[in-house]
DNA sequence: CCAATTTGTGCAACAATATAACATTTCATC
DNA sequence: GATGAAATGTTATATTGTTGCACAAATTGG
């Protein structure tokens, strides 16, 4: 199992985790000979800045406030489009909102243990799921294409009342 | 397994579906000592009619045409509310759409296989998967509450191109 | 049965999320 | 620089879901 749900519990240095995503993105983009282009980087630096899933709305306010200009709902969807795309981000779709993909490029299933209270959403690459789904669509004659896995819940600080 | 993705597939007498299940709810209702009110009861049958999943402002249209008299948002969502707390339909998410549940009452964990082409949604009840994801929510310290396992690509008939 | 309370519905407005359509600009390449 | 493709700007609109309050219907407890 690959996971973030450690770091994800946990103050630490976002800047950090930022600089990392960022020089991943750069990386796969120049692989893929797409461009990164300002509006792509500061979309994806402001979903890593946020370290929880950020839905679209709260993203074009960030921007705006962070870029002095106001960013229109077309604008930031392309960007969005095109690193989800590239599986830099994943879309949580209980939530409608957005969260960097700790692990881009490595293939997986991801399994999104999102918390009711604080937000937080870990994301969780395992086997045992993937298989078992896997073997569900099989059954059925079901080609898979995409699948999104959401458990709903409370993280291990909230559970404790902290 | 349980899973209703035989019927799901093929063409059927949805009239049984429907009054099946309506009398599962009917049931479900009495014993939990609710009301299944004209309203709720027409939104759960709109629901089964469909036999896939149906967006809340196509329900609205339909009803609203069936009924006569033209039904509002508030009124088909509290109805939907309450069905879905009652576990006699489930919210797909990644569709904003809500399909009638095969096997309320039962405790299951459910995996939906969306089609993309044709909008059917066969829905499994799987072991392995939902222990595997019990087991990653255990080692993460996370408290499940609820969980949407939803797997999109091609149905058997799609894939064939049928 | 009546009053009190809870539960459900009608209605108007609105909030949040996402896309369409088309003009304009930027970029890579020739 | 001219050209075509990719990206962005802009306006408008579509889709999905909620809030708040007034009214009605059902349930409960005398």
């Amino acid at each position: 199992m690959i996971t973030n749900s450690r770091v994800a519990y946990q103050q630490h240095d976002h800047l950090r985790c930022q600089n990392a995503a960022l020089q991943q993105a750069r990386t796969l983009c120049v692989r893929e000979k797409v461009r990164l282009t300002p509006i792509r980087e500061a979309v994806l630096c402001m979903i890593w800045q946020s370290h929880r899933p950020l839905g679209a709305y709260k993203l074009i306010d960030q921007l705006s406030e962070a870029g002095g200009k106001r960013m229109l709902p077309p604008t930031v969807y392309r960007a969005l489009d095109f690193l989800l795309g590239l599986g830099l981000i994943h879309r949580i779709a209980t939530l409608n909102a957005f969260i960097g993909c700790p692990f881009p490029g490595s293939p997986h299933s991801d399994v999104f243990l999102v918390c009711r209270l604080c937000g937080s959403a870990a994301e969780c690459s395992v086997d045992t799921v993937n298989s078992a789904i896997v073997a569900t669509a099989q059954r059925a004659g079901f080609q898979i294409e995409s699948q999104a896995v959401e458990v709903t819940g409370l993280c291990p600080l909230c559970r404790d009342g902290s």
